[in-house]
DNA sequence: ATGAGTGCAAAGGCTTTGCATTAGG
DNA sequence: CCTAATGCAAAGCCTTTGCACTCAT
């Protein structure tokens, strides 16, 4: 799995930052704006969620990072998600999970296998996304409930446990 | 929040178990059926489940039925999931959530607040749901992944904390 | 120099497991 | 009686925190 995500579905409102140089400096600013500085070891891990293309685990940014400390790795996601930078996925099955935030990358969702635990991202076409919305915020409100974002997960079995 | 569900959304395909009796006969087999019995520790989980209309922690669960050890309640909640009774719900936030499986109590999608963590149930109308099975179905086939069912949860603020 | 960031190690907190006891067939 | 479930307590495991050291400004 990971391997291969659908051929570059719809492509949404505000752009994700594929560029490397882009996304360093996009990052350093959000950091900025909590009084926060770019470090070594946040770009260490910015890079290896960037690099990836799906939720990565604390083992995961450890093994693919050079000599990180297990706690500034804890550490410095707690700041980058203050940051806006990255957003800790839900999984529960296992560790937690990690991704660059939506607003970097655009929006998405997950495939999760059920059988290996692996996540995977996936985008779904803007029309089907804008359905949804719509449908979400009328049930949302008659909850009297403010609707600030959506989680929607796919799970099943995934091409490499079939 | 979890007071106010909205007005019995649409009604589903395999009905939900409303009456007492029917559900305790329902688990019951679904035990039986994986070589479990239906102990009283069991059927008091399964009724503190039933009875709040959210998904339950463990110390929810704990406090509200009477006496329960908090091992036995670990380990009934492992054998009531094999069971395919209960299921365990996603946050990641706090403690680990349970709630009876759809199979029960019918497929819904939960309200998440992002200040309190409190978790509600929701039903979303059912041709949104089957126009969004579609096309999730189709992106998952495309990424050669089978799929089973999906998780949709609604983050926002609740009434409470608004 | 001076405060932020880093690393190692120890502590925390939810969850799991071992083992003797008790309940059910 | 004999297997299964329960409870208490201890152990596990991911995550967080304390503290001294290092780096950048």
């Amino acid at each position: 799995m990971s391997g291969g995500h659908p051929p570059e579905g719809a492509s949404h409102a505000h752009q994700e930052t594929t560029d490397p140089a882009v996304l360093a400096h996009d990052v350093a600013t959000r950091l900025a704006a909590v009084g926060q500085r770019l470090t070594a070891t946040r770009r260490a891990i910015v890079e290896a969620l960037a690099a990836a293309d799906r939720p990565l685990s604390i083992p995961e940014i450890l093994s693919s990072g050079a000599g990180l400390a297990q706690s500034s790795v804890y550490r410095n996601l707690a700041v980058l998600e203050r940051a806006g930078v990255v957003a800790r996925v839900i999984t529960m099955d296992e560790w937690a999970r990690f991704e660059l935030s939506e607003e970097l990358t655009g929006h998405h969702h997950h495939l999760v296998c059920s059988k290996c635990g692996a996540v995977d991202d996936v985008r779904i076409p803007d029309d089907v996304e804008a359905d949804l919305d719509r449908a979400l915020e009328i049930l949302a409100v008659r909850a009297g409930f403010l609707l600030q974002h959506h989680r929607l997960d796919l799970v099943g079995v995934c091409r490499a446990c079939r």
